[in-house]
DNA sequence: CCTACTATTTAGGTATACCTAATTTGAGGA
DNA sequence: TCCTCAAATTAGGTATACCTAAATAGTAGG
């Protein structure tokens, strides 16, 4: 690389595998492996192996590899891919709350401009949004030091609606931002972050029967919405 | 390429190419040299011959493009151009007004982020600036159809500060982004769009001195930074 | 314990967008 | 006109981040 040529900012690219091994590997951090990676990003596995050596074999290693073993993020690692879903969470809540964009299009705007923000873009819209620690889809908004806060108290612990096998009463924790024209459907039945959700009927193969908020009137939820939502059960 | 390689969006680069040749292009739009784009872009002629040619060659070529005679904007590669520096001058305008960024941090922040901004946020923050048609430097954004409003009738051409031979009143018409450093200087003096400019006394190869609005003190300006403001001359 | 199967890795290629070095070209001055 | 010389072009490389196809390595069942 010659002296002309920019020196290359943390890529897209990069900060697209921090995140899926961050999010793949779940709170545990557990080891994530190649297949799993290239289904989350879309390439081909042999492209994840290459950009792994690549990133291990770094001056300053992003993630710790072993050949055969699967990855996990190195603490530099971590500290990034948790700078990058800060930006994407910001970010959301930005367009959402001051540029009014419907709930399903902040996902795709956001995980374009997470990679590209300088550090004063991220602390003037967290400073105009009063440092939210929560996004429009209900999840948590990690620390400008770097730390994911943790919401689940112990006996609190949320669960996907997909899961629920018997009637009862929930607060709705999150909605996931996988796919859009689902997420428009949960936002036109009111199914929001913080709304109760009454579940009246579950049948897990089918669906679900459901109302929220004080209203009594229940509707249909299928499978695949269920599982796009997050809910906490409401103590008795 | 294959098929599950994602369709490339218009790059960064290519959209700094057509920037490029616009700007040098003046409002004659007249043929653009590789020297003057290798110096403009930072890179090595070469490297501009080989962009331009690959340019010239697509299914829809974005410039026009002859052996040893330069280059030109095709209307396609204008209406791009044009739509990049919309987005750059919307997005100056809107960390100034909304964001609260300092002017001189403004450039450096579009600059990037103008080829990752969706039509959605284009019009979102237009409308939230009410449409504005000139950003914080005093440069005109061009229109959502592609034109570039003109502002200047005959005989109200603006100049550059460091032109200016004789003492006179003016108005400051734009300054420029391209240092940093000195726009912090210019933002100080109070040298902003639309204000009065005073020329005490004007000695090119020096410097000048110059007091601004209704203030009778006068400063001095360096013709550095004299090269960074465009004036226009008051009618008597 | 060995085999089969799947996950992973290696090998070899592509496209983008740069680079340097070598060559060619065209335009102006002698 | 011709010759020089700067500008432009061609030729041959590099790095990133993908790809496919072929080889290898863990692991789980017979």
């Amino acid at each position: 690389m010659s002296a002309r040529q920019r020196a290359h900012r943390n890529s897209e690219s990069v900060d697209n595998y921090l995140k899926a091994i961050l999010s793949l590997g779940g709170p545990a951090e557990a080891r994530v492996t190649i297949k799993a990676l290239a289904g989350r990003l879309g390439v081909a596995p042999a492209s994840v192996t290459n950009m792994l050596q690549k990133l291990a074999a770094a001056p300053a290693p992003l993630v710790e590899y072993e050949r055969h073993r699967g990855v996990q993020l190195s603490n530099a690692g971590k500290r990034r891919a948790l700078e990058v879903v800060r930006h994407h969470r910001l970010i959301e809540t930005f367009l959402y709350q001051v540029l009014d964009y419907p709930i399903e299009e902040v996902h795709e705007e956001a995980e374009r401009l997470e990679h590209f923000i300088s550090e004063r873009f991220e602390e003037r819209i967290a400073a105009k949004l009063g440092n939210p620690e929560i996004d429009p889809h209900g999840h948590s908004i990690p620390t400008m030091e770097g730390k994911m806060p943790e919401r689940s108290a112990p006996g609190r612990e949320s669960m996907l609606l997909a899961d629920v096998e018997q009637a009862g009463t929930f607060v709705i924790d999150s909605v996931s931002d996988r796919d859009s024209s689902n997420l428009r459907l949960i936002e036109a039945y009111g199914i929001t972050p913080g709304a109760r959700l009454r579940v009246r009927k579950a049948a897990p193969a089918q669906g679900y029967s459901v109302s929220v908020g004080r209203s009594s009137k229940a509707f249909d939820l299928s499978r695949e919405v269920a599982q796009d939502v997050r809910i906490v059960r409401l103590a008795e």
